[in-house]
DNA sequence: ATCTCCCGCCATATG
DNA sequence: CATATGGCGGGAGAT
């Protein structure tokens, strides 16, 4: 079955050995004959013959080797005296002659870093396959990951051009953004604390109440993000097709991009990339498979050295993880125009858009019927909302682009002028299922690009609708432009969401979108301090994460507090408050500069699933329903990003809001207070008809008065909703960062990660027994960055191999991390 | 025993 | 239909 020609090939490979290594007087004798297995002929052959290679061996680290030689090929230290030995048959192609990263390593040797871009070279899988010695398949597995990173595109059948690391920065930029847009640092947040959860409670409580969970499905799942300029599809081929390796594949250095050690645990990464997961069934297999494929991709991600692996402990005991070694992604840029190719991705649309930044797609795996029926009502629920505010353009089977501009109602931005998300859409189905629909965004970046309507700024073009492919039309994009970076983005909602939003949305508010995973929390917190330790190879970094409570009087102050000490206060603070929250400031929120605005798209989530629904609605008419769940929103985000000094108030003329006070600024940040009662009750006041509200928690979140998570109710009734900043003790202890020694004598650094929580959240809850508890300080606190004069910077990094991490913005709850290197 | 992850069956997609 | 792709998970080598 397997094509092979390996005949003819090994006497190459024989000879190119002998070549390399050097004045081989023993001839590999390996070829077929000693292998007593059964196996057939050519695949023994192969495994010689890959054996035989010459790089093979390079790669063969042991530690030292790994990272130090760039490119190894050379050395290989021909051991293979033995080979008189022969008897020894296998001896030689050990398992990790075969590995996959070894196997990338060659392929990789094949073509340059910065293939000249006049000429593109082409890459022939037959001839891959044959040069290096292996099955297809192995090459598909290469190739994907490099596909995801945009290293090559694919032509045609066995057919793909190589670019190499050329589009690496914008696709790294690309993939960052979108990582903050699905909140990727809340929804690891989510998991930790789970599990730290449930280490220690072990036996108390825990389960069940999840029952009630939602499964939220979350996150956008599938889809691919693209980058404009390159690969275009070239027609036929591309369409759409599995891409779960090369979507995992970016999502995993998503992972890696938005966290703060870069450093991401490999069962971490599993639970997220699997999205669903949270139903807490122990689904091991589906996990384990998950972790198998993660394996695969950070195999060629560390030949790349993108990553590099490493083991981080935590009280549980070490496990696996990847370190971040490639490139620092700026956080945005504010390249100017770019070469206008469009993307797109297949729409016949002219339009040069100059799009640049990334489009996602969505794969749809569904069939295309439900897409269809989808589509329609997803439409409408655009046009109507587009109705609501501005409309832009709309094409009934088009996506449906509306920017608002807010120059008239929003007077905020001095400079710029602010856009308003307007729409958001849910999808139909209350039902869905899993993973059918996935909403699939796309995303524009350049400024130009934007489409602003009356935006006096600057002239639009006119709208890069071009720029998403047709076959997208069943999602509906939504631009966003972001004020700071100037950059729009257009985010594809899966109209499945829309549904949501139709059919739910009256009611309701707060909703974790990105719940990924967490089903039945218990709004018990914890108090957190994890320790990790991170032993890089010599150097250690231990990473302390201050954990607050809502109990912040509790707290003794600060200090790193030992492991049982931590514990006691974490049952401690269990028991008198469920509710802690972490809070994470995004080191670049705070950052002057910073670029993102958080994603509204998945905002506007709501999932709750069938039986969930009923609860979920229940809930809502309680207003409980965010209470429950706190955990799952993910707070952050919404706050964060302005800088005070460009917001002052908004005022969002759809819903005819007056104007807030916008909580940004770092010191005051007192969103969620800001939020909550003056806010909500103007907005509902005002009137806002349900498909607004969507809107509305849309926009809110996107300028950042409200979390991204949390919706604000259209209806009245909830309005009330207690926002208290708790954020009170959060930055106890924390701030600076210590050198410490671990087991190794070597220098550990400590940092600070933020744990980001829910601080938002929890505040936001009604019922919270808590009062509010002193909000100013609170909040003061929150942006108080601990680490003094580091602060200023978030987490600088690496050069000289130290790490520093600085809190700036975060007044986060820390845990330290032990990483080490192998 | 656990961590890695290779191998290749077999469902799908593509041509 | 023949191939090209690539999901997936058993199970074996490495530790």
């Amino acid at each position: 079955k397997t094509p092979l020609k390996p005949a003819a090939t090994s006497p190459l490979v024989l000879t190119e050995r002998q070549s390399d290594c050097q004045p081989l007087t023993t001839p590999p004798k390996p070829k077929e004959t000693p292998p007593a297995e059964p196996w057939t002929p050519t695949s023994n052959l192969k495994m010689l013959i890959s054996a035989a290679s010459p790089e093979i061996r390079s790669r063969e680290q042991r530690k030292q080797l790994s990272n130090s030689s760039s490119e190894v090929l050379q050395a290989k230290p021909c051991l293979q005296e033995h080979l008189l030995g022969d008897e020894y048959e296998k001896s030689q192609p050990s398992r990790k002659e075969k590995s996959l990263g070894l196997l990338c390593h060659k392929f990789l040797a094949r073509y340059p870093d910065y293939p000249n871009p006049a000429q593109k070279s082409y890459i022939c899988l037959d001839e891959v396959t044959e040069e290096l010695h292996v099955e297809r398949r192995r090459i598909y597995d290469i190739v994907n990951v490099l596909e995801s990173l945009h290293m090559v595109s694919r032509l045609a059948r066995n057919r793909y051009v190589w670019h190499g690391r050329q589009n690496l920065p914008q696709t790294l930029q690309a993939l960052k953004k979108v990582g903050e847009e699905n909140k990727y640092i809340q929804q690891i947040q989510m998991i930790k604390k789970r599990e730290y959860e449930q280490e220690f409670d072990a036996d108390c409580e825990r389960n069940e109440e999840m029952a009630s969970s939602f499964g939220s499905s979350e996150q956008s799942e599938m889809s691919f993000v693209e980058l404009p300029g390159v690969e275009f599809r070239a027609a036929s081929v591309n369409g759409r097709k599995y891409k779960s390796l090369r979507v995992m594949s970016q999502k995993f250095v998503m992972l890696f991009l938005v966290s703060t050690p870069q450093i991401v645990s490999l069962d971490v990464a599993a639970k997220i990339l699997i999205g669903e997961d949270q139903l807490e069934d122990l689904d091991k297999s589906k996990f384990k498979t998950k972790i198998r494929r993660l394996y695969d991709i950070a195999n060629v991600l560390s030949s790349l050295k993108l990553i590099k692996k490493v083991h981080v402990t935590e009280e549980r005991g070490r496990k696996p993880a990847f370190k971040w070694t490639g490139p620092e992604v700026l956080p945005n840029i504010q390249d100017t125009k770019l070469e206008s190719t469009s993307t797109t991705c297949s729409a016949p649309i002219s339009e040069p858009t100059p799009s640049k930044e990334h489009c996602s797609k969505n794969l749809f795996p569904s069939k295309g019927k439900q897409n269809f029926t989808r589509h329609s009502s997803l439409i409408k629920l655009v046009k109507s909302i587009e109705n609501d505010r501005r409309k832009i353009q709309s094409a009934p089977t088009s996506p449906v682009k509306i920017s608002t501009s807010a120059s008239q109602s929003l007077p905020v931005f001095p400079g710029t002028i602010a856009q308003l998300p307007t729409t958001s859409k849910q999808q139909l189905e209350g039902q869905s299922k899993t993973a059918e629909e996935m909403p699939m965004k796309c995303a524009l970046s350049s400024p130009e690009a934007v489409p602003k309507p009356e935006a006096p700024q600057q002239p639009v073009p006119r709208q890069p609708l071009g720029a998403c492919p047709a076959s997208h039309s069943s999602l509906s994009p939504v631009i966003l432009p972001h004020p700071h970076s100037g950059v729009s983005y257009a985010i594809y909602l899966h109209p499945s969401q829309a549904h949501t939003v139709t059919t739910y949305s009256p009611g309701f508010m707060l909703q974790p979108l990105p719940c990924a995973s967490v089903t039945g929390i218990k709004s018990n917190n914890l108090k957190v301090l994890n320790k990790i330790s991170t032993e890089e190879g010599d150097n250690q970094i231990t990473v302390a994460e201050p954990t607050k409570s809502l109990a912040a009087e509790e707290r003794p102050e600060v200090k790193p507090e030992t492991p049982s000490q931590q514990r006691l206060k974490r049952s401690q603070a269990l028991q008198e408050n469920n509710l802690i929250k972490k809070r994470r400031c995004d080191e670049e929120s705070l950052d002057t500069s910073s670029t993102f605005f958080p994603s509204g798209y998945l905002i506007p989530l709501t999932h709750c699933t069938h039986g969930n629904k009923a609860d979920c609605s229940n809930k809502e008419k309680a207003g409980i329903c965010s209470l429950q769940h706190p955990t799952y929103s993910s707070p952050i985000t919404g706050v964060i990003p302005v800088t005070a000094p460009e917001l002052k108030t908004v005022n969002i003329p759809a819903f005819h809001i007056t104007p807030l006070n916008i909580m940004l600024s770092p010191n005051s940040i007192a969103a969620a207070p800001v939020l909550s009662n003056s806010c909500l009750n103007s907005s509902s006041t005002s009137s806002a008809p349900n498909p607004s509200s969507s809107a509305l928690n849309f926009m809110l979140q996107h300028i950042g008065l409200i979390p991204a998570g949390v919706q604000v109710p259209a209806n009245p009734v909830l309005q009330h909703v207690p926002v208290s900043s708790q954020a009170e003790n959060i930055s106890h202890s924390s701030g600076n960062t210590n050198v410490q020694e671990g087991k190794n004598p070597r220098s550990k650094i400590h940092f600070f990660s933020p744990l980001n929580e829910s601080a938002f959240l929890s505040s936001l809850q009604p019922s919270a027994p808590k009062e509010p508890q002193e909000p100013q300080t609170a909040t003061e606190n929150f942006f108080r960055t601990p680490g003094g004069p580091n602060s200023g910077s978030s987490l600088s990094s690496y050069s000289d191999g130290t790490e520093r991490i600085s809190q700036a913005t975060l007044c986060i709850p820390q845990r330290k991390l032990e990483v080490s290197e192998d």
